[in-house]
DNA sequence: GAGGCGATTGGCT
DNA sequence: GCCAATCGCCTCG
């Protein structure tokens, strides 16, 4: 289990040491490979604009899940750091519970089961019902990565504002990117 | 109350 | 590569 105070930081550095740190739910999950950070004074960020119902869980406290739904149909699983910043978890690498996964994914491809953030939350059954939940104790369990990772960087994909801002951070050789750095 | 858009994905061209 | 699916939030009236 993690140190209570991990998530008492910012989330770009949250976001960097997440890399390699194995998150399961109910047991279900792997090593996290892919994050991107969200920051309070970011315009690309949910808490940008203020609380609102949705994003309420951003001005609570650190350590809890914040889960959101985009596009109308797919979630997104995000860790609350300190303070109203986030880190989106975009992939994991698929380790434990690996039919579970392949049950609600539909498909038995390891590198389809976790490689996003929409595929990853279906695979471990995240919806609603997480949204506050706090991340040291069940249904969540975080381990600590158990050997250093080459960390690589890169801008985040998928939004339209502060697109240049290079706060996506991935595990630089891993099979279950969502999509490859860019060489450096 | 209507209209537009988004931290995505999967299917089709 | 393009595009639809689909819902909550924001903006404007």
């Amino acid at each position: 289990m993690l140190d209570r105070t991990f998530f008492e930081r910012d989330a770009v550095t949250v976001a960097r040491d997440l890399i390699g740190i194995e998150v399961l739910i109910d047991g279900v999950g792997g090593p996290i490979v892919e994050t991107e950070a969200y920051d309070v004074r970011d315009p690309a960020s949910h808490s940008f604009g203020g609380p609102t119902r949705r994003n309420a869980v951003l001005f609570g406290p650190s350590g809890h899940a914040y889960i959101y739904r985009i596009y109308g149909l797919h979630w997104c699983l995000n860790f609350v750091c300190a303070p109203i910043s986030a880190v989106l978890i975009r992939a994991i690498e698929p380790r434990q519970g690996l039919e579970a996964m392949a049950q609600r994914r539909g498909t038995g491809d390891p590198r389809q089961l976790c490689s996003g953030p929409g595929k990853l939350c279906q695979a471990l059954a995240v919806d609603r019902a997480l949204d506050g939940v706090p991340l040291d104790a069940p249904p969540f369990e975080l381990r600590p990565a158990n050997a250093p990772r080459a960390v690589a960087v890169g801008p985040r994909i998928g939004i339209t504002r502060a697109v240049d801002t290079p706060w996506r951070f991935g595990e630089a050789n891993s099979r279950f990117l969502s999509k490859p750095f860019a060489r450096s």
